[in-house]
DNA sequence: CCTGCTGTGTAACATTTGTCACAAACTTGC
DNA sequence: GCAAGTTTGTGACAAATGTTACACAGCAGG
């Protein structure tokens, strides 16, 4: 594939996704950065993993969860096309293992961005910089919340919040889950969560099929 | 006080905890930060404050934590000098409310960098925007600990966690504690805290005394 | 030394969450 | 339409945590 191809096509990603940026750094951008597509199920990123880029969502969805040493995974946040993974951006900067795992829920693609060029970027870009920032304060926003909803809440407290979540995620009220795939993002087990769905069922706060939950609040 | 004193001052304590800052951006800080003094439990910050600062402590011991609305706490992290509020600085830099709590647990210092200043130490010293993105990073890597204990530890392994952070923020195994502090900052119960502390000396891990428990491990 | 306050110990019980076991419902491929 | 796999429902029980209630120990001030 010809590097002009490419380099214009890239341009077109960032001006679709990422218009905030000014033109000119929207140019530098395309003139350093390569396209990555993953499919579904594919991992962005894994614990212990060093990073040489930053990653700029531009399609599909990415789920972002911490594991332990047993396998056991926890859900924190998703994104988007739009985003940029701000632990990449972290680790990269600092040449840094990232402690976190990235999963493609869907066939996505990512914009790199060499962390070579950060400095220059932080530096020369305002729009840059400002990206940056938001970046953290919001993934920051997101993380606290984390905090919040499993310091603070019980569990069918939780479930209600990952549903609204959820429907926000898929701008949809079917959603396609099983109770398997939500206990092991809350890192519970199947049984409690079906027993939790089903009083919210009784309450009306849901509606449960195979295979999908229907919210109702 | 004379402007001329307290200019010098600033510039000392600069020196002092952010040695680390070029000389320029030293003086830049020195001309344009004002000292503040805290008293020991005095809150630094309180959920929907604006800021029109961030915040570097050059004295003392700042808790960071989260409160819900029945005023229920959670201890997040703690900090000393050389270390800057990174919440401060996202709140600040957005001009949005802080969504946690900051209390002084000793008579604390701390310089105020108007946010006004934000861009021009972003995009002028290089050593400034290292140690913002470096102070983000630290937090979010502190904040992912938190989550990984309350999410996959029981609650013996968190007090033994949090054990372990105490005795090295206050380089003591002599810890000057009562179980309710603990149990406040963990936002558990006061008997379920003595309970497993209990067990603990049992084995052998602690020696309990009146406020205070000493670290054998 | 008595009084009141704060901190700790502990038993009994309630509630929440996790685990095991198994059945039933639904889906898919042949 | 049958077999095999996947998903859900549910009861019984275990374990962890939270709650209530109360005793008592240590310390401070008069």
């Amino acid at each position: 594939m010809g590097t002009t191809i490419q380099h214009s096509r890239v341009q077109q990603l960032l001006e679709a996704y990422f218009g905030q940026f000014e033109p000119e750094l929207i140019n530098k951008l395309a003139e350093h950065c390569i396209i990555r597509d993953f499919e579904a199920d594919q991992q962005l990123m894994r614990p212990g993993q060093y990073f040489k880029s930053t990653m700029l969502i531009v399609e599909g969805a990415v789920k972002i969860y911490r594991e332990d040493q047993d396998g056991n995974e926890f859900f924190m946040y998703q994104l988007g096309a739009g985003d940029a993974c701000a632990l990449s951006m972290i680790c990269a900067t600092r040449n840094e293992q990232s402690q976190i795992s990235a999963k493609a829920l869907e066939p996505s693609k990512a914009l790199l961005v060499p962390i070579a060029l950060m400095d220059e970027l932080m530096t020369g870009y305002k729009t840059w910089y400002y990206f940056v920032l938001e970046t953290y304060r919001s993934r920051f926003e997101e993380l606290l919340e984390v905090v919040d909803n499993i310091a603070f809440k019980s569990m069918d407290e939780r479930i209600e919040f990952y549903l609204k979540n959820q429907r926000k995620l898929s701008h949809s009220d079917e959603l396609a889950l099983t109770h398997q795939q939500i206990a092991t993002d809350m890192n519970s087990s199947r049984e409690v969560v079906s027993r939790l769905l089903k009083k919210m069922e009784q309450r009306g706060m849901v509606r449960l099929g195979r295979n999908t939950i229907t919210v109702l609040f």
